[in-house]
DNA sequence: AAGGCTTAGTGTCAAACGAACACTTGAAAA
DNA sequence: TTTTCAAGTGTTCGTTTGACACTAAGCCTT
């Protein structure tokens, strides 16, 4: 009963059943990465403290719909707001917490341990050169980390953020996304370089352009690139009214060698 | 205290904060119909029942995950498993309770009427032939409405059912599951109809056979229909295995005017 | 039995698209 | 001035798409 009041004073407005996890992508150095938080819990063994990686996720609070608990997060991360966030996917396997460290950590941090959560993930492309770690228990470190190199995550992230990148993966190909991922303006090979990334495989240089021209989802600018060492490149902005006033459609941008079944 | 107890005893295997909610798809008489539930609610008003209709749905369970949670409740109601199941989006307006209906339908099946619920919707698709109502507290009167002719539905369900046929739309172009709506064999009429009332536009014929059998998704019978009074049609059967075990893609199967922005 | 009715079934052509492919250009560095 | 490096540019060929109209097969009517 104490416990329950407990509850009921400190948290009143947490759901304790349903979180919201966010798979964060951003592209540096060619590369596409997750943003990861560190999490540290003691280890009953070594009496040293044992840190890993999670997605930067919360429970859903009442007054609050899953979309909105998901900007809320990313904003307490990363200090942005209107950023490309898309529910992909809910997880609720009753197996989720079978790691020492999961529970470990949820016993420092929820009222009930042992709760049963489902979680509602969400992708979302920030570029990454925008994100302002913001101070708070989030934050103790966070990492930007190349999709290749991620570790073994906390509960079922490792599955999560496979299953973002999958999702990715299919989207960036049906929809003109991966400029999320960009600085505002950006050269053509930037662009082709980002979605060899994502893609998995080469594009060929004068297809990949005329298809982007083509679209009309990007402009080019009359500016180029100053000081590099050989050729400059033109900088291309994202033609973004286009899309977010149109119930998209007016474009064709299938990529060498994908697979439409239907459509 | 006493509360907690009864809960405890009834249903201690319910999470109270998670549902599958199930759009359930079927295609007989040329349209695409709902399998909807009928609910029974007093009205304090009248005297009379108030009755309105709902997705099936049900709590989740400790024990079981979500897909096992929806698959469920498709067999709790029509009897049938291994059937096309999807899910595809997670609801969580804390709003989602505002209809009186809904209040007083709550207040007779749940522990705790005013919590607030997250669903997981699940779109399934079944030929509509082979569902025998299952007798059960779901099924006091389970219908298939046309989805041009659905009315106001319980909770959020009119928004998820939206939701459902959007999703359906798009993944008919581009995985052959619309063979799920079809009896093991049909015509190609049948199937060109099914794709047309889903996409909602005309097809041309010859495009749409010559597309259907170079993909390879379906194979000729040589089998014809009998009796009918006109040129007789050629049966055809679904190529199931070729799709199951593979990671799909060697087959283009674009629709017509259909617009694919990249792939 | 003949003709009518209804749906099944068939082929071609032009335009658009996809994939493969190699050389020239512009800037800085050596 | 030459070298180095990435940017930028067209063409060709095969495949896919989309538009389009008549014949075939069976039942029904008269």
């Amino acid at each position: 009963m104490l416990e329950q009041r407990l509850f009921m004073s400190i948290s009143p407005s947490l759901n304790p059943h349903v979180s919201v996890d966010c798979v964060i992508f951003g592209f540096s150095k060619e590369t596409l990465r997750l943003l990861l938080i560190k999490r540290t819990v003691p280890n009953a063994l070594t009496e040293l403290d044992d840190s890993y990686y999670a997605l930067p996720g919360d429970l859903v609070r009442d007054n609050e719909n899953l979309d909105e608990a998901a900007v809320r997060v990313l904003k307490e991360l990363t200090g942005l707001t209107g950023i490309f966030l898309q529910q992909f996917q809910a997880f609720g396997d009753p197996l989720r917490i079978t790691k020492a460290k999961d529970r470990a950590w949820l016993q420092g941090v929820r009222q009930d341990p042992d709760a049963r959560v489902i979680t509602v993930a969400y992708m979302a492309l920030i570029e990454s050169s925008k994100v302002e770690i913001q101070p708070g228990s989030f934050s103790k470190g966070a990492v930007w980390l190349p999709i290749g190199e991620i570790p073994e995550l906390a509960f079922d992230h490792n599955e999560i953020s496979e299953g973002a990148l999958m999702a990715l993966r299919e989207k960036v190909q049906i929809q003109p996304i991966a400029f999320e991922l960009l600085p505002d303006k950006f050269t053509m090979s930037d662009l082709q370089t980002l979605y060899e990334t994502i893609l998995q495989r080469d594009l060929d240089k004068r297809n990949f352009r005329r298809k982007m021209l083509n679209s009309g989802v990007i402009a080019a600018l009359p500016e180029k690139q100053h000081g590099v060492s050989n050729k400059p490149a033109r900088y291309y902005v994202f033609n973004r009214n286009l899309f977010e006033n149109s119930p998209m459609g007016f474009v064709n941008l299938k990529m060498e060698g994908s697979l439409t079944l239907f459509s």
